[in-house]
DNA sequence: GCGACAG
DNA sequence: ATCTTGTCGC
């Protein structure tokens, strides 16, 4: 499923290295039709304890399709900027344990919208090759607030360059902050993400995803 | 120098 | 992320 991942950074000066080099294969172009969505989440145990998991959505259904599960344990501290580093070798193992392969991954947290323009969403679709978008729960970057109406949106820019979006997906709740992470368009990302969350703040693929983590043991 | 800083 | 009660709304 996913590139090989070795090396693996362990201080932070060799993860932003891996950064620098791995965000020239982000590509931004049309996605292919996108009729299963990937929901990834990590809920955390006690100390490195985590649970990685992964749920896969028919888009058009909603229902989930496929999910899996992975125990494991942090292998990197959480500093803002590098939270591939921490999430995404369970969440890769993860992925590796589905049984079909999602035409998109929507993962928790950002895309572009990151310090250098390779958040989570960008690394897992870079190393898996697969369509990606990043939906987070709090900005990266500035915007102003989007109308109130569901589907409105506006402009999220970090150092003068418009990396994603604030959407708001249900009338007069707090926006999404949504950004390409590969293989995508803003415009096809807002899109799956309206789609994913007819009801919710948050699209049923992060959703059902955290649910998961949450209820097991 | 000081605050900000995805989960 | 996680620690936590009551409360409002569908």
């Amino acid at each position: 499923m996913a590139r090989d991942l070795h090396p693996w950074p362990t201080t932070e000066a060799d993860a932003v290295a891996v950064q620098e080099r791995l965000r020239a294969e982000v590509r931004v172009e049309e996605p292919p039709q996108v009729r299963t969505a990937a929901g990834l989440d990590v809920a955390y145990r006690d100390g490195d304890d985590l649970v990685a998991v992964v749920t896969v959505l028919d888009v058009a259904t909603l229902s989930v399709v496929d999910s899996a599960v992975v125990r494991g344990k942090a292998g990197f501290p959480y500093v803002p900027g590098l939270f591939a580093f921490r999430e995404a070798p369970p969440l890769l193992d993860a992925l590796d344990r589905l049984s079909v392969r999602p035409d998109a991954l929507v993962c928790d947290g950002q895309g572009l919208a990151h310090p250098r323009r390779f958040g989570l969403a960008c690394h897992l679709g870079v190393l898996t090759d697969l369509p990606s978008i990043g939906v987070g729960k709090t900005a990266m970057g500035r915007y102003e607030p989007p109308g109130e109406e569901r589907g409105d949106w506006s402009p999220l820019s970090l150092d003068g360059d418009v990396v994603g979006r604030a959407l708001r997906t249900q009338r007069g709740v707090k926006p999404v902050f949504v950004s390409i992470g590969h293989r995508f368009t803003l415009d096809a990302a807002c899109d799956l993400v309206l789609r994913l969350a007819p009801q919710y703040r948050l699209p049923e693929t992060t959703r059902t995803a955290d649910h998961l983590g949450r209820v097991l043991d």
